[in-house]
DNA sequence: AGCATTTCTTACCATAGGTCAATATTTTTA
DNA sequence: TAAAAATATTGACCTATGGTAAGAAATGCT
């Protein structure tokens, strides 16, 4: 089992680049995390509800999805070491469309209470990560987008349905499909 | 000519249902801003650059763009009484693609420095905002899309060309024009 | 006011991607 | 391990949007 000083380091490891705080700080937040565990498909936080967490994926990897008429819509998809949370619903505590899902068995470490620090350095990190997706969905084709996510978050493949992959780079499922097998051509 | 300690009021209660500080943080932050002004379509921060400033607009309208093979991108169009700014290039300091532009004279407040706070309720407000652009752009047809800002940013059809509000919502300007058309049929 | 430039619209054809339906493949469950 | 469920692929066809080119309308400039 995963001790807290050891997820102090580990997030202070994966976030330096980002966040340039002292070990302490991290520390501190990791002493206070509590551990969530969710079976693969089990829902971290429902359509309609308030996001009361924000939570460190310590294994597995978590989805956020919006309803659509008989299909679904992800709009982020997060691995072990990085944050998942339906942020927006959390920053301003009201409930939201958002619901979260496990995509595979998961382990987090959640808070609810965040020093002003990290809630800065994560705002921040999720404004570049969202700018740079409204780039991309405004700029690249489809093949383009599925080819940048590819050898950018390749472990993503390892871990999520390729259904999910399409319609996070905002196609459907069969156009995924015909893409991946013309580029294989 | 605008006081700074009008400024200060101003921000005060332009931000006050997202930043919740005392009047007298904001004026602190207004008495150290710089005014800027710039002419109709003139560049703010050109492509290749960093950006070194965050820019209240006391009026006028900025665009951000990203520059594509003989056509340029729309990625966020401000208008008076927002902030504007390349918040990528800003955050991290380094260069971007991104360049600035006037869409009409326009007076800015400009400033360097920024507090946590005011750091954090920014990054946050951008992050907010570029999430529902995503979602906009990933479930929402092209018509949907422009009725949507139509009823929620109506002053910009007044102060920026549709061509730019093309790319923004993405389409071309032709697409936008026809679909114009059908819906004032 | 008159000319130049930019913006907007329209028409025609091309194409990326969507929809629907069937089948194949993989994963889950009993 | 067999059946069921979920996921992935394929094919036929369709639709929204793109590309190009031309003209109309608006705006800016001298």
């Amino acid at each position: 089992m995963t001790q807290y000083t050891d997820i102090g380091k580990q997030l202070k490891n994966t976030f330096d680049p980002y966040i340039n705080v002292d070990l302490k700080l991290w520390e501190a937040f990791a002493s206070k995390l509590q551990l969530r565990q969710f079976k693969k498909n089990e829902i971290i936080k429902e359509t309609g509800q308030t996001e009361h967490y924000i939570n460190f994926i310590a294994s597995g990897s978590i989805g956020n999805f919006i309803a659509g008429k008989g299909s679904e819509t992800c709009i982020s998809l997060s691995v072990a070491n990085s944050f998942s949370s339906d942020y927006y619903s959390f920053l301003n505590q009201k409930p939201s469309i958002i619901y979260s899902r496990a995509l595979e068995n998961s382990e987090l470490y959640s808070r609810s209470a965040m020093g002003v620090w990290i809630g800065k350095a994560i705002a921040e990190q999720l404004f570049m990560q969202r700018q740079q997706i409204q780039i991309d969905l405004l700029t690249l084709t489809a093949e383009e987008r599925y080819l940048k996510l590819l050898s950018e978050k390749p472990e993503i493949f390892q871990r999520v349905s390729l259904k999910h992959i399409a319609s996070y780079i905002g196609v459907t499922a069969e156009s995924l499909s015909r893409l991946r097998k013309n580029i294989s051509l």
